[in-house]
DNA sequence: TTGAAAGCGCTAACAT
DNA sequence: ATGTTAGCGCTTTCAA
């Protein structure tokens, strides 16, 4: 704040443009005068003023990122990714969380929360396809996550549909009957809706039954909500030989109610979770759990809207990332003879 | 970026300045203006520059928070709670990663990542003192963290040899006569230091050993690394009866080795970890732990940034939040006839 | 290759 | 109570 370029240029006895063409490294400029300013720039210490170069460039170098909850590790991994590949690109994040609640998430859509951003990463829970329509923001816009919108925005994530029906496939080809599914959303809202439709296409084309006892819904998705869930489908008298899990977290929660109840995983009850957070590897009985790409989530939302941002951006689509099913204890058992917790 | 206050002044009819005045909430305005206004801002959903206005006043109304490792749940729920308390007070926060490393942290220290900030929460790992000499970044800085610094900053912590006497008396209190350490640092940086000097001033005091075989140094301060740790101790041929973790992770991953020997927690070894994650509460055993005020500690530190910068601070100095130890299966055992997981 | 000057959008000092 | 205006520090024509 204190030293500017009228000061160096004072300082070095030049116009503020030379000072600016040294700081921005234009072309044309004589090594002899370049070194020159460049010692007064050292001997002030200047630092060139974002806010000047912001306002009159329009850009400020800032994106957001918006996720529901930053406690749930998989988000906490993703804002990671996010961070990392920003950087990458010289730019910054403005780390925002919404709770999962509506007023919340419109709030940021709207850009009510950060408004001095140039984009906005929104990972939204709640959020309709209609609260966008009338979005007054005009910076460019991402969505992430496992929802379906049919939204002029760029929309990163995997293919739930599929990675449900993988997870569901793994656990029928291990000779499960009766997988139940902990994790659809109670109320209005439905994030869970595309990974219980391959929940329930697996096990439809398997010949199982997939009927609403073996659904069990929640309120939250944290680990609390998996345990509630597996207690309340071994309270109605449900006994399955899977479970198919929403996240990780509540696939632990559930885990932790079927030790309780002296049920043993995978023997009794198999277990199949989502995300593949750091967590399920070190369990005392480690979690499948079907693994998005992370990395490249961060990496690809990055770049769509920075593309987005130089105009670079073809039309607003659909874009895919990768995702595996990582296999351990939870439905395999326990590999006899094996040290370390698996990958 | 596209509408500005001329446009709004013109478009109801009246001077910038006036305009200026409703968006700013400014006093003397009478209420017929500022309806009239009003609706000019709303018809062409005006929104303020931040850039300009940053220019103009010098602030931005954004912190920096640059912690070491999103990864680990702690900063996760750390990050959480600053963005809370920030929010309360208007402030939108900038989030930073140094993964612990010196660089990075030099980087975030000195300014060179987020250039626009009013002020700077860090959590440093690497960084010693005499790094921090010749900050030539003016604005305010507030250090987190389990070190003990020197230095003209504020400081948030709550008291780490305290609490790690806390963890290790609850160990002694209940028999335990041999108790190691996990998660000392490998190489020249020592974090985990007051956190060791707790452990062995306690266990001194009760006249048990505290000697280096009980202490078992690692690299990072992941699952992985604290199973790795765990199982060093086992393979030199220690046999405690109990563990205190650096933190949580840790002590999951060495539980998990225990597991995977056939050591029953407690019976065989009690475990205790150290700053209370969600994951600690749903582990098969779920997992004592020293729990720091995670809510506290953020509102402090957003509150030390915030006082500094509007020059209401007094000397800095070393804030003390909150802490308290919290009790659960690994070192209790099982409670029989229990339910769902502990708080 | 370098200099002069306009203006990005806003706030604050001053004027009315 | 409202209007006028200077200027925050920078980039960017345009001119030399």
């Amino acid at each position: 704040m204190r030293v500017s370029l009228k000061d160096v240029a004072a300082h070095a006895g030049v116009s503020i443009k030379t000072v600016s063409n040294v700081v921005n490294n234009y072309q044309h400029v004589t090594p002899a005068m370049r070194e020159r300013v460049q010692r007064s720039i050292d001997a002030l210490g200047y630092r060139p003023n974002l806010a000047a170069r912001h306002l009159r460039k329009g850009r400020t170098g800032i994106i957001a990122l918006a996720l529901p909850e930053l406690g749930n590790p998989y988000f906490a991994e993703l804002a990671a990714a996010v961070i990392d590949s920003a950087a990458e690109h010289d730019y910054i994040v403005l780390l925002d969380h919404t709770g999962g609640r509506r007023e919340q998430e419109m709030l940021v859509s709207q850009g009510f929360r950060a408004r001095v951003i140039d984009g906005l990463i929104l990972s939204p829970i709640e959020l309709e396809a209609k609260d966008f329509r009338d979005r007054a923001e005009h910076v460019p816009l991402v969505l992430l996550g496992e929802r379906d919108y049919d939204l002029p925005y760029d929309h990163i994530a995997i293919d739930n549909v599929a990675a449900a029906r993988a997870a569901v496939s793994h656990l029928v080809s291990l000779g499960r009957r009766k997988v139940a599914f902990i994790g659809a959303r109670r109320g209005r809202s439905q994030p869970a809706q595309l990974r219980v439709q391959g929940w329930r296409e697996e096990l439809t084309a398997a010949g199982l039954p997939s009927d609403e006892g073996l659904v069990a819904a929640t309120d939250g998705w944290g680990h609390a909500d998996g345990a509630a869930a597996m207690a309340h489908i071994l309270d109605g008298g449900e006994r399955p030989d899977a479970v198919f899990a929403y996240n990780d977290p509540m696939a632990i929660g559930a885990m932790r109610v079927l030790h309780e109840r002296g049920l043993r995983v995978p023997e009794d009850i198999a277990v199949v979770g989502f995300d593949d957070v750091l967590e399920g590897r070190f369990s005392a009985v480690t979690l499948t759990s079907v693994s998005p790409d992370k990395a490249a989530i961060g990496r690809l939302a990055v770049e769509s809207v920075l593309a987005r941002l130089h105009d670079a951006a073809p039309e607003p689509h659909r874009i895919w990332a990768d995702y595996r099913l990582v296999e351990r204890e939870s439905t395999l058992g326990r590999p006899s003879g094996t040290g370390g917790a698996g990958a």
